[in-house]
RNA sequence: GGCGGUGUAGCUCAGCUGGUUAGAGCACACGGUUCAUACCCGUGGCGUCACUGGUUCGAAUCCAGUCACCGCUACCA
């Protein structure tokens, strides 16, 4: 086995009825950011995203399209795959619940939660939404009614559509009898849930008492069949969040799958959206409690994107209905991939919603990429083209430049921001290096020294630490920015270097060799007019 | 209703335990420069630090209250 350090980070698994959308994408980038920043850092890592496909919607909408249910995941999958894979996505798994590993896997859990005595098979009498899978309580619904002036018509306090009367017999899970054991674990790992506001609320809900969860259906079967009930179908808890044990190997045969799981779990990190905190901070701990099995060290919790109404100046929420809502596909048609990626990393506040507009997308990407970044390379490459015949020089003044000041400790002040995924802190790191850069070619005027003959160690000088500035830049924004970034270093022909696993390293000062071969290329982010 | 949070330049935000003329980036205006993607560099304006009152020699920073917005949660008659 793997001789590097663990780092398994995953994502939510998306359901397969809705389209991959702008944030869907976001929680999917943000993991991958932290997946290419790890194996940078020297972490072996398991980056796994996937597919919840199971549900009664899901074959409702597999009979719409004249599918089987399994035929209709079967058709939405590859949307997701092809979007991941052009966002540059570098995942290392892709599981789908309705793989057999996954039913193993579940059938598997089911039995160790048997044994463990943590559920009993009790009945659900309530109204039900057949939609949305969900029971309510009577008062619930009751209430929902009289602020909707539907008095006595019961439906659905969330989707306004008619319940169902259902008593039904069904699997529990003793979620009741882990308060004590998860606020003990909010106490003793304070950074469990983050941002750290976020534990507030979890730490909230859990002191308000916990009831116990219904994890089994009879009323559809479409999902995994309990293995100690007949009739019964695993409810989305025991399914969906199951995956990201499913991924390394539990419920597997044979060693080498154990040996992966002991190798692997616990994660180090769910990113989740704040929709589905609860989930991953309270229900599933308790399951894994009751399993006997570690917990994940971490749930990264992100905010929704929202966005900037330019004439109002307003945030509004993303909705069909209102028309304002941002496709993915508009975003890499204006900014291309390496800008998405880019703008939504560092310009969205990590945590909370941030209010995004195609105006504001414009603003960060001709500064930062288009003026900054981009014409950085050009203009040094340019220079280094015209004054060296394309060939790195060498240089002579040892460090003792404001460049090589300022990417002094630069790595550790970007590591830090970056593991807490404060990115764009971290990118603003690498910011501070470039526009200095930039300066630092008006202060020395390369243009003038290649005038003076009796100059052109020091017009070397000035050539050697551009390059190297950009080099280093290139190794920090890699895992933002993943193809123009190896593409910068290709440029100043350090094509080798690129996929490193060893980022501490690599951004050491000092390192360009002399005599490389330096292209200019075409603009790496042509300006947005 | 309860708990928590936020309110600082046009925009996104820094300003820890109170102390020189309130900061950064972007945007904006003007000037300079040319190696560069009409870019870069320099300069500048702009803010009653939500409102009111209080503590203090001194508050954006502490206290009380008010207003607005947000999150979680609960739900009576």
């Amino acid at each position: 086995m793997d001789t590097k350090p663990s780092y398994y980070i995953t994502t939510p698994i998306y359901y397969v009825n809705a389209a991959p959308h702008l944030g869907t994408a976001y929680s999917t980038i943000i993991a991958d950011v932290q997946a290419r920043f790890r194996r940078s850092c020297g972490y072996s890592v398991k980056f796994l995203t996937g597919m919840d496909e199971h549900g009664q919607k899901v074959s409702e909408a597999a009979e719409k399209h004249g599918m089987t249910p399994q035929q209709w995941c079967d058709s939405q999958a590859p949307l997701f795959e092809a979007l991941w894979s052009e966002l540059e996505i570098s995942n290392d798994d892709f599981i789908r619940t309705t793989e057999d590993r996954q039913h193993r896997a579940v059938q598997y859990l089911w039995e160790r939660m048997e044994e463990s005595g943590y559920i009993y098979k009790g009945s659900y009498d309530g109204w039900y939404c057949v939609p949305d899978e969900t029971y309510f309580t009577e008062t619930q619904v009751e209430k929902a009614d009289e602020a909707r002036g539907t008095k006595g018509e019961h439906l659905c306090p969330d989707c306004d559509r008619p319940l169902e009367r259902i008593k039904e017999e069904s699997w529990f899970f003793k979620l009741s009898a882990f308060q004590d054991k998860l606020l003990a674990l909010y106490d003793e790992h304070p950074d469990f849930v983050q941002p750290d506001f976020r534990m507030n609320e979890v730490r909230s809900f859990v002191e308000g008492g916990l009831q116990d969860l219904s994890v089994s259906r009879t009323t559809f079967d479409w999902g995994i069949s309990v293995p100690i009930d007949e009739g019964h179908v695993t409810y989305v808890w025991f399914d969906a969040l199951t995956n990201y044990l499913t991924a390394v190997g539990y419920g597997a045969e044979g060693e080498e799958a154990a040996a992966e799981l002991a190798y692997r779990w616990p994660a180090q990190t769910h990113i989740v959206g704040k929709d589905i905190i609860r989930f991953h901070c309270v229900i599933w701990p308790a399951m894994l409690m009751a399993l006997g099995e570690a917990l994940p060290e971490h749930v990264f919790a992100h905010g929704f994107l929202t966005v900037r109404n330019e004439e109002t100046g307003k945030a509004e929420k993303m909705s069909k209905s209102r028309g304002n809502a941002i496709a993915p596909r508009e975003v890499i048609d204006k900014l291309g991939v390496e800008g998405y990626r880019y703008y939504f990393m560092t310009d969205v506040t990590p945590g909370t919603d941030g209010a995004i507009s195609f105006g504001r997308m414009e603003q960060v990407y001709n500064a930062d990429l288009a003026n900054s970044w981009g014409n950085l390379i050009s203009r040094s490459t340019n220079m280094c083209i015209k004054y060296f015949d394309g060939l790195t020089p060498e240089h002579t003044d040892a460090g003792q430049n404001p460049l090589a000041r300022i990417a002094e400790g630069i790595f550790e002040r970007y590591h830090d921001k970056m593991a807490a995924f404060a990115y764009g802190d971290a990118a603003k790191e690498v910011m501070d290096l470039i526009h200095a850069a930039n300066h630092y070619i008006e202060d020395s005027e390369p243009w003038t020294l290649a005038k003076d003959p009796a100059r052109a160690e020091e017009l070397a000088n000035v050539i050697w630490n551009l390059l190297e500035a950009i080099r280093i830049s290139a190794h920090l924004l890699m895992p933002l920015m993943p193809s123009t970034s190896a593409e910068a270093l290709r440029r100043i022909g350090c094509a080798s270097e690129a996929g490193t696993d060893d980022l501490a390293s690599a951004c050491a000062w000092g390192l360009l060799a002399a005599g490389l071969p330096v292209e200019k290329g075409d603009a790496l982010f042509p300006r947005l007019a």
